[in-house]
DNA sequence: CTGTTAGCGCGTTCAA
DNA sequence: TTGAACGCGCTAACAG
């Protein structure tokens, strides 16, 4: 890695240190444009590329913003990943990437590593926890990140704060309003939907899941019907695959239709997957709605009812931009919820 | 961004900086234990982060890795950045990121950018063209790859070489056997299908698209079967789903049933999504293969034949890991390809 | 407007 | 073993 440097070709256009740099970046003073020709010159004949890092360590600040995702595969993910990237692109910086698969102690590990390249800020997704067996594991996340923003770092995270961080200078979260989205989703099934409703949610104490479930309720409760039946299961395709095998010979057996509530779209998916072999049709046997809208649904048949979230704007804001619009969903009903009479196949 | 610096830990410990260096960083000289402890717990109380960026200028490595790709959103290379993202944490480096919608001249930037800040390695994924529009370009990016790769700089790209760079130490590409797996498919394809077969390419000069048409025809060839017909159009969903609208009316008014090969599986998807409300059923009317098998399929119906690729192991090697077999591909054939008596709906 | 100089934070060679 | 000094490549104060 021994390019050449500023210091040669300011000896090559026999001129200073100072007066290359100045022409080379952007300085507010401007040299002659004479000489700034020949460094011109010399930089390119030498093939010169101004060390970043040296740049960040002269002027402190790197031109770096670091990204943490559970699953940079994952279409939520990397919907959001695209607009920070397109932020990012904006104010002229970098994107530093993590995936961590959820564990707080592999974000512990990202977030410092990205204090140690001393990133100007931090963007966090995914869903936080406040299970107590995450508990040591967000206090040691908590604490890290509080020491980056003490240090002057900037902190975007998607949703929910971290457990247990305190709200310093330059942290900010991105709410995204699961809980009245949610209880929206409800209120309009419960206007075509006359059967028992049911929600497969992610773990308890996931904060995503437990605001979409709480609001799910509240929208039933606001149109009069019973509370729905909760399971709980995995926050993934997995977990709502899981979900639909074990509901398959219930609803089979059963005479009232069901109108199952996922807490996001890849757990829909799993659900509708796992009931499509055991015969169980969607929307003819049972109706489901899933959550996020993620670009992977544009494609997926039944089409899925769902709540759009804009994730790139959601990735964008999380990155700090400042002209983006504020989070805001819309129910979007498709056939996968649809009435019997509508619905012919 | 003002941290607390190694000076100072050694101040607070009673030590010198270099000392303190030994101890934080491994060093091969050891310092005694009871000095060390002294100095971590320094370290410690001050909230110490060593600045990556100082460190990576004292020994002139980085410890990153830069990912270039089209759109981190798009599942093919999602897959691909989630294998870079393996191989560096196992090499313990980060995944810095760019996104140029495929562009040579972003491209060129980006390389640059990731010159600029020294990383170890670049890996570049996205199609190459040699179409002359994008020949000055493609010249560039060669250029700049070049000088990376000639100041020690090591580059991985998946598929084919980019146009115009010399096979310079340090520059390897991560070979896609496109064209045979092509041929394999046709030829498997051909094993049951009785009717002509059309293609649906990208734009001419791509490479990945001219191969998998070139091995597709050669597969034919082999089979006893004439020529398929190509199609020109966007090498993505969008193209895909003009080509399937264009497509639409010869399919119903045809008695003869087509074989359609998407050069990949987006395409396709493309193609189906604008066939299905023309009232055309895939495999009833006609049917279609794709290629890639990105993830998305799983869950995509009718079930989509394709061409498997191992895309995470893909982003490994050319990430630079050693212990990732090379790359073999599989047909896969599924429900999109089944003949009528086969396919009840 | 140009050149000189002092750091930015750290690794590493030298003496001690 | 420990510490002092230099250099990595660059920016930003100065001085000329």
């Amino acid at each position: 890695m021994a390019a050449s440097t500023l210091s040669e070709v300011a000896r090559l256009a026999g001129v200073s240190l100072a007066t290359a740099s100045r022409v080379l970046n952007g300085s507010s003073r401007k040299p002659a444009e004479d000489i700034a020709e020949r460094v011109r010159e010399a930089a390119d004949k030498l093939g010169y590329v101004p060390n970043a890092q040296a740049q960040a360590l002269a002027k402190s600040s790197s031109g770096l913003i670091g990204l943490i995702v559970h699953d940079i595969a994952d279409p939520y993910f990397s919907a959001i990943a695209r607009g920070v990237q397109e932020a990012a692109r904006q104010q002229n910086r970098m994107v530093l990437l993590a995936s961590t698969s959820g564990a707080a102690s592999d974000e512990r590990e990202a977030v410092a590593a990205f204090a140690a390249r001393r990133a100007d800020s931090i963007v966090i997704a995914g869903s936080r926890s406040v299970r107590a067996e995450d508990q040591q594991g967000n206090a040691e996340l908590a604490a890290e990140l509080d020491r980056y923003c003490r240090n002057g770092g900037h902190v975007g995270v998607v949703g929910h704060p971290i457990v247990g961080a305190s709200a310093s200078e330059g942290y900010h979260v991105v709410k995204v309003p699961n809980e009245e989205l949610a209880a929206g989703l409800a209120a309009e099934l419960a206007a075509s939907h006359d059967g028992p409703f049911l929600i497969i949610a992610g773990p308890e104490g996931l904060y995503t899941s437990d605001d979409r479930v709480r609001g799910f309720q509240r929208g039933l409760a606001d149109a009069g019907r019973t509370p729905a039946e909760v399971i709980r299961t995995g926050f993934n395709r997995a977990g709502g695959y899981d979900a639909g095998l074990a509901l398959a010979e219930r609803i089979k057996s059963s005479e009232e239709r069901l109108c199952i509530f996922a807490v996001n779209d890849v757990m829909a998916i799993g659900v509708t997957a796992a009931l499509r072999p055991e015969g169980v049709w969607i929307p003819r046997d049972a109706t489901i709605a899933g959550f996020d809208d993620i670009e992977t649904l544009r494609d997926f048949r039944p089409a899925l009812s769902t709540v759009h979230l804009p994730l790139e704007d959601i990735g964008r804001l999380a990155a700090g931009d400042p002209d983006t619009p504020p989070v805001s969903g819309v129910v979007k009903l498709r056939r996968s919820t649809e009435t019997p009479a509508e619905s012919q196949i």
